[in-house]
DNA sequence: CTCCAGGGATGAT
DNA sequence: ATCATCCATGGA
């Protein structure tokens, strides 16, 4: 158990586990402790670099660990992503610069397929601080135990073990009426005719058609999962802060906007990494409410950036990303 | 207290 | 095909 040093260039730590795409590290001291995949975790930024210490059960040697920790701290993190290109690909306008330059260092990571399905079938209607308790709960509650510098962490529970549980005990969890799906879901998934690491190489939209099959998942959820575990960095999901950041900024007085005008237009203007511009206008977007914590228009007008955007409206059915029909999906 | 949240399924137009 | 309504829960 030791500390290894990570090159880590254009990278953000604490902006990327913050930007509501994973919901269970933690802050602890300088750092953070969480799980990637069976691997307890700690992690923090130093500089251009990362320090981390990762405890693996299953490693022969020093070595080997050595290797094996860095890979896995790579590879979760995206470091391989050539940030600066996907930058430079987004489109030009003011909105978009200023969440550019907001969330540099922010990015993309690539997560558990199961974990990532599951927690974002937990997220509807909910805030971050919510999903972030859910996905707590769940991991304490059925998840393996996993003990980094005499702090433990969970991991997140397989689809079995989810599937073995029962409505109440996930209700426990605070799921409300997630439960139902998110049981429905863990028992497919579990029982093997649907095999989420096959659907890798699935194309984008049957990708995304068999991901909405699956109860709890739907248009939204879908272009998450396919965004945060997929690499799917085109996948551009809309929720209600991004519908808003859409209507205000890209289509300020337009009457009847409805989701299939919104996703065409977000397919167009942001392109192939439109899931990464996705993410920087959304994160920008919380950090800078009011009814966030965030910065207030009194600071960013004294920054002299422009005021943070207020949100206003309430009413809309959000959807995104083509999302093919569901006659399927009742009949299980 | 009220308001709202990284929505989806369902039934009515 | 689009639209309204309901679904639980807890932080702000």
């Amino acid at each position: 158990m030791q500390m290894i040093e990570i090159p880590a260039p254009d990278f953000d730590l604490a902006k990327t586990l913050d930007s509501g795409q994973v919901f269970h590290w933690e802050r602890i001291g300088d750092g953070f402790c969480g799980a990637i995949g069976d691997r307890a975790v700690y992690v923090e930024q130093c500089e251009d670099a990362l320090l981390a210490n990762v405890a693996s059960a299953s490693s022969r040697c020093l070595e080997e660990h050595g290797l094996d920790a860095r890979a896995t701290i790579r590879y979760y993190f995206s470091l391989d992503h050539p940030l600066a290109q996907i930058c430079a690909s987004f489109p030009q306008d003011a909105t978009m610069k200023a969440a550019r330059d907001f969330c540099r260092g922010l990015r993309i990571i690539r997560q558990p397929k199961w974990e990532c399905l599951a927690t974002f079938i937990c997220s509807s209607m909910k805030q971050v601080a919510h999903i972030r308790q859910i996905s707590h709960a769940l991991r304490r509650r059925f998840g393996e135990t996993r003990k980094i510098d005499n702090h433990s962490v969970y991991r997140f529970p397989s689809a079995a073990r989810l599937a073995k549980s029962s409505e109440r005990g996930l209700r426990e969890c605070a799921l409300g009426y997630r439960a139902k799906n998110l049981l429905a879901t863990a028992r497919l998934v579990a029982s093997r005719d649907t095999d989420l690491e096959k659907w890798a190489a699935l194309a984008d939209a049957d990708l995304r058609a068999k991901l909405c099959e699956l109860p709890g998942v739907g248009a939204k959820v879908a272009n998450c999962v396919m965004l945060f575990a997929y690499e799917r960095l085109r996948a551009f999901p809309i929720d209600v802060w991004i519908e808003r950041v859409l209507r205000e900024n890209y289509f300020p007085r337009a009457r009847k906007l409805n989701a299939k005008r919104l996703r065409t237009f977000t397919q167009e203007h942001f392109g192939e990494h439109g899931g990464y511009a996705q993410q920087y206008l959304f994160h920008h977007a919380r950090m800078n409410s009011r009814i966030n914590g965030g910065r207030r228009a009194v600071d960013a007008k004294k920054n002299g950036t422009r005021p943070a955007f207020v949100p206003q409206s309430r009413d809309f059915g959000a959807a995104s990303g083509a999302c093919p029909s569901k006659m399927t999906k009742a009949r299980a």
